[in-house]
DNA sequence: CAATCGCTTTGAACGGCGTTCAAAGACCGT
DNA sequence: ACGGTCTTTGAACGCCGTTCAAAGCGATTG
């Protein structure tokens, strides 16, 4: 991840990340086996770095409406050239050509799903919100998520990540609101 | 895009191009500078084949939802190797290491958005859709598109193309639906 | 203590990639 | 028939991810 932050994914070559750890190409690919490998394993790990917050949003006792936007921000890039999302945008062109990798990254994603829907359930629940398909809501937020995740991590033109991050809120506040009686 | 379809990006090498073309690699790069040059090109070209179908889908005479809805059909991809939507995958993992794509990238997907903002306006207009703030609401479905089309293009298991269609539809027409009186 | 044996680690070699470029070919106005 | 410009080729280049034979290392054993 380092070395992704500080050269861009472009530069990360098996021989120069060998250099940079002081080991040799072979070497990680006698424990990897592939290039791939070691990317979808580093997105992995990122992932799970960001697990502990995440849970703390779903099982937190701040309001449900709060929680969400702490959601959203955790799920967006923090910027342009953010390198967990760098990985998530190059491992899904990789995913098309290399199969191995589209479980990996599926199951990734299910973790986000499944903790959306528990928030909103339980925003639910509280009444909070209005009685909603969370289901629903969640394959519907997180697909937004992603191609405003897209469009910030590659430098669209003109895209700011807080803008973006407060269009998904509102969506998320307007679909969510419980009527008005 | 013919040779996209029938062997996939991942497949697709100067050499093998220009062998199918009947052509050297040396002369295919004479006219288009790189690779990257040559995959932005025949997605602009791919692009414009949907042209008049999207003008079609703005001027119309059909209802606007109609429209909309198919907008999104459009959008999408047809299923889980649409050439045009693995050309948009692959374009966004270079576009980050090489920016000279940025600016087609975006020009591209200016054209979707200011069609997308004149149908929504025009829907408005005519009282089929409640007053909405039509540069919003098409950042918004548009990312969702994005998302949703990531998904269906690399084949995440589970994810049902027309599914996923449906649920653009569905966002769409409740945020778009006139208040009750 | 030496021999053995599995697991690590190396780095040279390999095939293939996108790209470059000197040379050859084709075309055309004079 | 010549000269000059634009095309086209294909060999060469540097670099990539990957492979693999050989060397190194440490623990186990007789």
């Amino acid at each position: 991840m380092a070395a992704i932050t500080e050269h861009g994914l472009a530069e990360l070559t098996m021989a120069g990340l060998a250099r940079r750890l002081g080991t040799s190409g072979g070497h990680i690919l006698y424990y990897f086996g592939s290039k791939d490998q070691v990317l979808v394993e580093t997105l992995r790990w990122s992932e799970e770095r960001l697990a502990p917050r995440r849970a703390e949003l779903v099982a937190g006792s701040a309001p449900a409406g709060e929680r969400l936007a702490g959601y959203v921000d955790l799920y967006l890039p923090t910027g342009a050239a953010d390198p967990r999302w760098l990985l998530w945008v190059d491992v899904w062109s990789r995913t098309i050509a290399v199969p191995e990798l589209r479980e990996a990254q599926a199951e990734l994603d299910r973790g986000w799903h499944e903790d959306l829907v528990r928030l909103v359930d339980d925003g639910v629940r509280a009444g909070e919100f209005a009685p909603t398909d969370a289901e629903a809501f969640s394959v519907r937020l997180r697909a937004m998520l992603d191609g405003f995740s897209t469009q910030i991590v590659i430098g669209v033109p003109g895209v700011d990540r807080d803008v973006l991050a407060d269009h998904a809120k509102d969506h998320a506040r307007r679909t969510l609101a419980p009527a008005l009686l």
